[in-house]
DNA sequence: CACATTTTTCGTGGATCGACGAACAGTCTT
DNA sequence: AAGACTGTTCGTCGATCCACGAAAAATGTG
């Protein structure tokens, strides 16, 4: 569930050190600041240790991303097998309301993906507008506590870097307070994907609303756990 | 004065790129993103047009640091010119609540800086404490707003990555209500600088709260726009 | 459809990366 | 002071990057 500010530490660290003048001073800085001794990094990295000295010492001025990416992948994965006490650190600090009971899962993707092969996937149920669109993200939102807790300018936070996205609503009722939410401000999602409700108990002004904003309006009963994983390991 | 958003999202673009499984997507999704043609950006980075064609192509597996951050500073550059459109829209949408009226400037160093220099170079008296540690960066919060405009969560923010840095309140009166903020908050920065005061119109509790978290004080009469200069363009 | 313009593909050469391992330099122990 | 560790420096070699330019493919535009 930690995997979204998880993801964003990742990128904020592979930045700094690919924007950074010497991509190795930056590269130490990180390592330090999770506390790992040069040895242990090599060792999972299952490279010889003067790599990383090499590295560090900036006899490669310019890494590809590949190795910029392992490093960073490896920091932070020997940090989880700590108890990932470095990364909540790190992670509270810059994103201390990107809160878990909010937002269960976001994603950006490089690529577009079909709106429709997206929402074969996670047994939805079309009620209202076409699938023929192409999405850039997904963010699975926890409707009740996004609306209690957001604050109206931390509310675009589900938006992620792109509206081009699917927005899934989990446990509705009956679908109108996300429905309404969206209304009300200014950026829109291509779809709504309201969870945990058959197409029979969704608010008849519901559909309704989803029109005028030219939203993909659809349904799924399967559990939120199964779409996270489903989503999470689809190959896209 | 809106360096602290660039700079977000050049890394946020940097580290998506870096750490995606094709480098060569995630780039011209950015370009994309932009709505900059290819052309234009082989131009502007005075290259020739299959040189990007190649790396979004995936030619190149695994591009270095110093080609991805020339190609992310390119895009932003070619959008500032034409008035920072883009930039706008996406700093917006993530960093909505870093308010301008907040922080005025904010920077993590790769490697870390002597105090006692940080401070000369911007003029300081010293109050209370020593200058004999070293900082990781700095952070120029407008007190005033800070105070009134930030939630507990958030005020936390100006700490940035690292709470060994200095930070810089502005236009104060007499220094007490930012110290006051620090001492009830769990982070404590490693030195306090008051702007825009003498030091024998700085409230005599002050010094007093400093020495308790064992913070460096310090106050400068510099004017901001002056010691924002300075920092930036300190070569550090 | 034909023409101009933009973009992609691809062969090539020089530069740099990426990894190794041996040698060297510190840092603790005992 | 010897020995065991940990970390850095450096020569080397194959792989890959980086940029170019010519040519093919795609994309407008009248």
């Amino acid at each position: 569930m930690k995997s979204v500010l998880r993801t964003r530490l990742a990128e904020k660290m592979a930045g700094e050190i690919t924007l950074s003048d010497s991509p190795g001073e930056a590269l130490k800085k990180w390592r330090i600041n999770f506390h790992i001794p040069p040895g242990l990094l090599a060792e999972r990295l299952e490279v010889s240790p003067s790599v990383i000295s090499d590295y560090e010492g900036g006899r490669r001025k310019s890494p590809g991303t590949a190795v910029v990416g392992k490093i960073v992948e490896t920091i932070l994965a020997i940090d989880e097998d700590a108890g990932g006490k470095f990364m909540k650190k790190y992670a509270n600090i810059l994103y201390s309301d990107f809160d878990d009971d909010v937002i269960y899962d976001m994603h950006d993707y490089d690529s577009p993906i079909k709106l429709s092969s997206f929402c074969d996937s996670i047994g939805c149920t079309l009620i209202n507008g076409d699938l023929e669109h192409q999405i850039y993200g997904y963010t699975i939102v926890n409707s009740l506590n996004a609306i209690l807790q957001l604050s109206s300018s931390e509310f675009n936070k589900i938006y992620g870097w792109s509206t081009e996205r699917a927005l899934i609503f989990t446990n509705v009722s009956t679908g109108k307070s996300p429905m309404i939410a969206i209304r009300v401000t200014p950026f829109k999602p291509r779809c709504v994907i309201l969870q945990g409700i058959t197409p029979e108990n969704i608010n008849p002004l519901v559909p309704e609303l989803a029109r005028k904003d030219k939203i993909a309006l659809l349904c799924t009963e399967k559990g939120i756990d199964e779409i996270i994983k489903t989503l999470r390991e689809e190959p896209w």
